[in-house]
DNA sequence: TTAGACTAATTCGGGGGCGAAACGGATTTA
DNA sequence: TAAATCCGTTTCGCCCCCGAATTAGTCTAA
């Protein structure tokens, strides 16, 4: 089943939901920090400092920041690999996964009340 | 014809695309900037200052600080409203429609890519 | 055991966004 | 015409993010 979203259908469903989540008083996270959210999520771990800013393409310390933000958040966590210490994994928590079920509803709702 | 997306599918799709724009160097938008965007070239005019800040729910000054920004980026125009001079109408721009074709694009490509 | 390699975190100077409040110009109302 | 209202912008102090360079801790190989 091939999923079929035209261009136009697809910038109005961006809109429909950057809009929302706009309006909504929130987290408010950077495109950065999004899509380190949803690569920890969607990606098999282990997840640490060094491989993120590889796949994203962005400097070590841009990583540890976001992960500052997203852990006061709650919405991950970092934890040390005992098996070498020099890494750091990052996890997800619950509260995470709550924003993402959340978030993947609101697109899914949003997709749906599209003009097709 | 309904636009069935399921929440698995709309954070896979959101991934993809927030990854990929996180990747690329370019002028990197914020969530704001975007939505006035997406807003501006998908809503009828005339757009104004004050009604964009309504319609997102923030404040005045955070609409001109977008503006000036996506002024600069030449994604979107300033033109005094000259029936009444206090307004400002925001107008769209070539580059800002090339900007939108493009990003629909690769939303429409990324979806038709996904696992279903 | 020790030198070198590797990890994440921190420091540094700089840039930009934030809302409340104040501002100047334009328009409407009294 | 004068006062009040409306509009977008600017100012202010604050906070967060940026990458390059450095630091402290950990591991590995000679």
């Amino acid at each position: 089943m091939a999923l079929e979203l035209k261009p136009v259908q697809a910038l109005a469903l961006w809109q429909n939901v950057v809009l929302e989540t706009v309006r909504r008083e929130g987290p408010d996270l950077s495109s950065r920090q999004l899509a380190i959210l949803l690569t920890v999520y969607l990606t098999p771990p282990p997840h640490t400092v060094r491989g993120l800013a590889g796949s994203l393409n962005v400097s070590k310390p841009a990583i540890t920041r976001a992960l500052d933000t997203l852990g006061d958040l709650d919405l991950l966590k970092r934890k040390r690999d005992e098996t070498d210490r020099r890494n750091v994994l990052v996890q997800r928590t619950v509260n995470g996964a709550v924003y993402l079920r959340d978030f993947g509803d609101l697109v899914a709702e949003r997709a749906g009340k599209l003009d097709a």
